[in-house]
DNA sequence: GCGTCATTTTTTGCATACAAAAAATTTTTG
DNA sequence: CAAAAATTTTTTGTATGCAAAAAATGACGC
């Protein structure tokens, strides 16, 4: 009866500090700019220095750490510029995304889709901005799904993994958040007609908006910036 | 007066090592399939495990190699449906790249742009293929400079570099080469003219294009297998 | 008192050593 | 002789050790 349940260690150990070095800047429990310590990594996920070195220079390719030769690691910082760069990069890819799926997407995939928009709209009307952002991601995921280019989809993940350390909290504004939903309604029936134009266009304003909120947030971060973690401040 | 001389290492041994094994996947002396052995490649790069296994970690997060828990890792070699789901990402990020760069290029950047095009024609002319290769890549390359936009350019160059081993040595076929360059026509008017739609339909399309010829020498390497390296062959 | 330089400490980078897993080889058995 | 099992060998994965570079600390001079 037990059989899967010690089949633990089926993945790597620098696969695994990976993921926990993702949740931790997705999290900012390792804010931009600031140095991963190997020492100190090693001894709090109890590992060697070894695979957590391993670990960071993935983490390097994929854009989330910058290496300093000689100096190590650290969180990257995403500059206005960068967060405008990566955002639009994210638009051209929602939006073949968007177009794709129109022309692939199936008759249960769209069913699905709806399902869940309705849930958001639920959670839209009751102002629960957790389950708001779950079900929009669950949403653009299954877009990505129904794009049916597994390429794609990873492309896609990565670039955008490196905004979302970004929006760990954002609180929206209760126009740009209506907005946002009426564009989803905008996608839905793009979707259903199978419209590929639609949906490209749609995707690629819904990510623009989007891009207005996070900038907003940047700046106003950026004037009151938020205190460092304890662990940083000088004992 | 050799003041930079012995400035030699200030790339991190890891990022040399990625950098020749990049090198080593391009050209097919490591074959999509091939295994990569640490022991083996550490001695003919003469340098320890452990930066090797840095450097491998790295180019598996680019997606040129694929880890095996325990097995190592090897050359990823792309089935046909990857070849096609890649080309279709480039082909969006192509087009992105064009219709930037309609918007945004400077009048010095075009008529750089439009030298090299004509030197291609030369190339062309005499049936010049590595010329030819070369040109093209650099007026890709340049009109994505003129997209101005980086996180843009390391995408588009990290999912090209997947691509790259296949285009070794692609013969062109006499009809399809005419064709590229007539496109190469059109891109050249397009920027001329600022469109950035007319950019984003003729990229679109020659990159589809470009996929045709991939998959036909894809199709005919299958049928004719090129042998493996002797390195490879047990003794 | 402040800046500069020397010294110490820490940290990164690389190599080596050891353990566990996989592969290859040999041995055993039907 | 072939298939399976046991053994050896190789290979990967992780930890540790050591050297070089960077940072921190303290001494010295102005």
């Amino acid at each position: 009866m037990s059989a899967e349940i010690i089949s633990i260690p089926r993945l790597g150990l620098h696969e695994q500090v990976a993921h926990r070095l993702r949740q931790m800047l997705v999290e900012n429990r390792l804010p931009p700019g600031a140095k991963l310590n190997e020492r100190e990594l090693s001894e709090s996920l109890h590992v060697s220095r070894t695979p957590l070195r391993e670990a960071i220079k993935m983490l390097a390719a994929e854009g989330l750490v910058e290496l300093l030769p000689n100096r190590g690691a650290i969180a990257v910082s995403l500059t206005e510029s960068d967060v405008l760069n990566t955002f639009e990069v994210m638009a051209g890819l929602e939006a073949q995304s968007g177009e794709l799926a129109a022309r692939r997407i199936t008759d249960a995939e769209l069913l699905e889709i709806k399902a869940m928009h309705y849930e958001m709209l639920g959670a839209y009307t009751r102002r629960d901005l957790p389950g708001y952002y779950r079900l929009n991601a669950a949403i653009h995921n299954a877009i990505n799904q129904a794009a049916k280019n597994p390429v794609l989809t990873a492309t896609y993940k990565q670039v955008n993994a490196r905004l979302q350390a970004l929006r760990f909290r954002s609180n929206q504004d209760g126009e740009k958040w209506k907005n946002a939903v009426e564009e989803h309604e905008l996608m839905v029936a793009a979707l259903s007609a199978r419209d590929p134009d639609a949906m490209r266009t749609v995707l690629a304003s819904h990510l623009m908006n989007k891009l207005d909120v996070v900038l907003e947030q940047l700046r106003a971060s950026h004037a009151n910036p938020s205190p460092p973690p304890s662990s940083l401040i000088k004992a």
